[in-house]
DNA sequence: TTATCATTCAACCAAATGGTTGAACAATCT
DNA sequence: AGATTGTTCAACCATTTGGTTGAATGATAA
């Protein structure tokens, strides 16, 4: 599954970036164009149409047009997969957490 | 909340690599020393090294003193922080499909 | 068809990332 | 103390990343 994890890398990648993340959080409220997207940041206009790009490619948004403009939402199925990735550390955790008391007992406090 | 979202930069960041995906996959199972950690990877050990300080940093694993060598296991709290952030969005989704299906079920069959 | 608005592309730059090699440091064993 | 095992550090290199500017393209409105 080498496609899967170029897929995680990409997810990943594209959540490492705080402009990225506010982006995702603010068309998660509602949809926009990427002219609107763009107008809080300081940065240039091509800036965020390279992070949309990233976005994009990680699948995590999708442009639609919508006459003049493009229209920018959530893709919601990909979000759902690194939340998945995570929850497989989350079960083992819960499995697991009478020995990770004892690690965290072996800490100074 | 600077330092929480550039805590969300390390996470993320450390999360976009294969390697070290690779190596939280496997220590989750059972924590182990740097020397066995490096083991299955082609590259230098000191390449694995400066992954573990990226993990590290992002607290996502912790060492631990071992008598020679260092044992490393996973921090539970640093990745359920990035499911809660990945949670936030799945809310959103879950909602918007709810007024979705909503509206659907104004029209007749 | 021309002007205008919305967006991308190309070329460039500085800084960060992921790797290498070889020397240095830490802890234990003899 | 010296040898051995385990790990990090420093210097270097190639590639990627995140930004810039200015020109080019796409779609609609006049």
């Amino acid at each position: 599954m080498v496609e899967q994890s170029l897929r995680l890398d990409f997810i990943f990648g594209s959540l490492a970036d705080p402009t990225r993340r506010d982006i995702l959080r603010r068309i998660a409220k509602e949809e926009m164009s990427i002219t609107e997207i763009a107008k809080p940041y300081k940065m240039t206009f091509a800036a965020i149409s390279k992070h949309l790009k990233i976005l994009e490619k990680a699948k995590l948004i999708a442009k639609k047009r919508q006459g003049k403009q493009q229209v920018v939402h959530l893709t919601p199925a990909t979000i759902n997969d690194a939340a998945e990735y995570l929850k497989e550390y989350e079960k083992i955790w819960n499995q697991r957490l009478d020995l990770l008391e004892k690690y965290l007992s072996t800490f100074p406090t």
